[in-house]
DNA sequence: CTGAAAGCGCTAACAG
DNA sequence: CTGTTAGCGCTTTCAG
């Protein structure tokens, strides 16, 4: 009998067992954009590991930042039967996808950015705190014209930090500048155009922080472009750390988010609800950490 | 009806429908090692684009480097019928893996390390060029005594990187020196050893190259630790770029491995097979640019 | 052209 | 305890 097997080459069809069980498909969804998250890796990982721990794998999909792609992607999602979905909601989800995901009554927790606690489970970082203490940081350097490169309106994400800035730069007694917020459209490109306007400015800032790493590419390279020099011409801090932030020219100063801390707590979150669809939905804020290195002005 | 279906909250069953139908289930696996592929991003990008565009998702698994999991993996991907299958081969995948795989008659395409142009497709770096041409520079630079920090033995990354700087060496009319070659384990603490290891050389090599990015992490924190300023007491070359090597002080001088290309062509071979399963096999190998910066001693 | 029936590869609940 | 049968949710074929 086993000869045959090995004859024939003969496979287990999981998606008959899964059919005649009427049970799970030991397969959860993954739900984001990976061209947005560069830290996909250490997000993932502890996805795969927890998945891999009960023998599912991961079913991995891009939502590339839109709506319409998101939509028809958790579809998919839905439609192949995966036990659990991870999602990091595009701008817009709120509209479609995730009335679909919660009728569906697919377990799912949501990450990066929180938009619906009534509904789901979610974790994402602290953003406020922590951009406000990165503006602590820089007004004891100093500085009294900080201004901020913001991403993408829209984005829980861009108005969390914009709040973390305007509450960093109101109990360091400073004013705020409407002219010292520019947006960066959360990428590189139009960020370091960004920088440029700010340079511009009759009145210069003499600090900025960043709405994440791509803008502080973009803006660490309209700056070297322009020959200002970190951080003596303008100090510079980062909301977004990168792994070789020290090997930098200055060592960038950055609020490193704890990517492994959030999927870590998203698979547990969703562990635990597949197990108990009933219970009560969390949201969990994962601090990120203030990487005090040289562009800020540290010695 | 569809009222019916609304109120349902019907989901057409995608496992069933392939069952029924006999045919694909829309679903292409891909099984690698996410930990040592930084460039898992670059890579997955045109492999999704493509699997979005015919309808079908990805299956992600990780290999974790090991002959066993790897095994485990391609196993659980078989069983779910995926339609075809990128793999990164792990050490050890020439035991069962690719076995298995072959006899399965799944299309398949292994990436990043060729090992077995006979019965697979393969897309692969050259690694062997780049390398040579990176030792020339820094001949061209004047340097005489080079020195490499190696990958994992068994990889055939790191033998053909190490077979590429010996060319470099020979074609040059530099001696190869064994002293000159040290194990740098394909990861960073390993290689800043290594890298301390090569300083205290009573002849101390005037130039090193690494054999990938980790290590060239490594080796540069270890340069830093030690007080050794590059290019001046040590120029140094890395396989493998980074995103922000132009930031890094100083920047650096590295060959960059072209990963959407080699996503780009390995997601085209599939196809190409899973369309005609007796195309003969082959075996691409996508060339790494040398990216001339400031860590090699250029101005 | 609509409607019933068979079957995809499995598992579970039956008889024997 | 082994062997048969029904049925998971679909598609396809074949009658009506």
């Amino acid at each position: 009998v086993l000869d045959a097997i090995r004859s024939t080459g003969y496979r287990h069809n999981a998606l008959a067992r899964t059919l005649a069980r009427g049970g799970s498909t030991y397969t959860i969804g993954v739900a984001l954009s990976a061209q947005s998250n560069p830290y996909l890796t250490d997000l993932v990982a502890p996805i795969e590991a927890s998945a891999t721990a009960r023998g599912s794998l991961m079913l991995l999909g891009e939502t590339h930042e839109d709506a319409d792609a998101e939509h028809r992607l958790v579809g998919a999602l839905l439609e192949r039967r995966v036990d659990g979905l991870i999602l990091a909601p595009s701008p817009g989800s709120a509209e479609r996808t995730l009335p679909m995901l919660r009728e569906s009554g697919l377990p799912a927790v949501l990450i990066d950015r929180a938009v619906d606690a009534e509904h789901f489970d979610q974790v994402a970082s602290d953003n406020v705190e922590p951009m406000a203490a990165l503006v602590d940081h820089l007004a004891g350097h100093g500085h009294r014209r900080i201004a901020i490169v913001t991403g993408l309106a829209g984005l829980s994400t861009t108005t969390e930090r914009l709040a973390g800035y305007r509450r960093g730069l109101e109990r360091n007694d400073l004013p705020a500048d409407p002219a010292y917020e520019v947006a960066g459209g959360s990428e590189a490109t139009e960020a370091g155009l960004a920088m440029e306007r700010l340079w511009g400015l009759p009145e210069r800032p003499t600090a900025v922080v960043t709405g994440n790493n791509y803008m502080t590419v973009g803006v660490l390279k309209s700056l070297r472009q322009m020959g200002i020099t970190v951080p003596d011409d303008l100090a510079i801090g980062s909301f977004d750390d990168f792994e070789w932030s020290d090997l930098l020219d200055p060592p960038l100063t950055a609020v490193a988010q704890n990517w492994t801390t959030i999927g870590h707590r998203a698979i547990e979150l969703l562990t635990a609800r597949m197990t108990d669809p009933d219970r009560p939905y969390r949201t969990e804020r994962i601090v990120a950490s203030l990487m005090l290195r040289q562009s800020c002005g540290c010695a």
